[in-house]
DNA sequence: ACCTGAACACCGTTCAAGT
DNA sequence: ACCTGAACACCGTTCAAGT
């Protein structure tokens, strides 16, 4: 005799999600989310493969969201004012979804890591900003420069690593402009 | 009748800093601890208050070593000389000792951040230097923008993020060569 | 078809009992 | 003074039994 669902996938990653934002990862029991979602422990076994693969999908929800917030602000038509506005869109997400930020840039175990084409997909309009900056010879080693100075920063400020007092945002407008107008330069000369 | 001691707080450590570095703080259980150093897992409580604790230990060994590292680069008379080694200098201990590094700059728990005090005197010689490329009026700026692209740019190269291809160690190169040109720069007609 | 309680192998931690 | 086994409250996960 057929037993009518319960709850859905959906709704397990929703409240697995909130449980990583409230307490962190540690904090996603398996029988906290089927308390929140109206089950016991061992239903959730019906729709995921384990608690592994439920942080990897509320970190691909994460990448989604992160997706949709870098496409929305990219004009193409400027790209110092792109490449600005986007490290605002990524510091905001950062401080909205400070957990689901460091799931998908810095997760603590691999098995959580979004899908490497999805990730790619929400980076892309960034990587393609910074090469229309610094041209094509440096493309890479620019974006590179870029994307650690903003992962550094997010990460830093999310742990409170900025001790030393002064003003968090004066510092992340003079980074973004020091930035910009370094993977600008020509080419220095040898030494 | 007293029993005389079987380990040592000093063994605990070791043995707790060697499966962290091999497996991650996750493989860090008391009683792998406690097998390594020949005692039970409660005994171990007798020298270290819990799990937390010891992992913090671990963190203020590794940031001990550091220190050390950082502190045996710096010549004080050629500033820009002294960022590039100092920069090589974290990268070498970040790229030999991977999850000491993420213990001491990016810790998962906030029980296990190593003490304000002493990661202050690890990194104080990396803020004086950037102080004198920049000039007293940026400093904390040009700090923040520094250690935010380091600390990201080896976060990003230890989670294996860089996977465009490419010469990772020239985009090292690429990145500290023009952030120390870009804090060097006078500051910016305004907007 | 879905849900459940019971069970298993693990955790960290406490504590009375042993030497 | 130090170490231990037993116990407790938790985990994630499996599975036979229920509807």
């Amino acid at each position: 005799m057929p037993t009518p669902p319960r709850t859905s996938l959906d709704e397990i990653v929703r409240a697995a999600r909130s449980l990583v934002e409230a307490d962190g990862p540690e904090a996603l029991t398996m029988s906290r989310v089927a308390d929140a979602v109206g089950v016991r422990a061992p239903s959730l076994y019906k729709r995921v493969q384990g608690r592994d693969e439920l942080l990897r999908l509320v970190t691909e929800d994460a990448v989604r969201e992160l997706t949709h917030v870098l496409d929305s602000v990219t004009s193409g038509t400027d790209p110092a004012r792109d490449l600005e506005r986007m490290a605002d869109a990524v510091r905001g997400f950062a401080r909205r979804s400070p957990r689901a930020y460091v799931l998908v840039f810095a997760p603590a175990s691999d098995a959580w890591r979004p899908d490497a084409a999805s990730l790619g997909r929400a980076t892309g309009s960034l990587l393609r900003t910074t090469e229309a900056l610094a041209g094509p010879d440096a493309a890479l080693e620019a974006a590179r420069t870029v994307v650690a100075w903003l992962h550094g920063f997010l990460t830093m400020e999310l742990a409170g690593a900025f001790r030393l007092g002064g003003d968090v945002d004066r510092a992340f407008r003079y980074g973004i402009e020091r930035l910009t107008a370094a993977i600008m330069r020509e080419a220095p000369q040898q030494d």
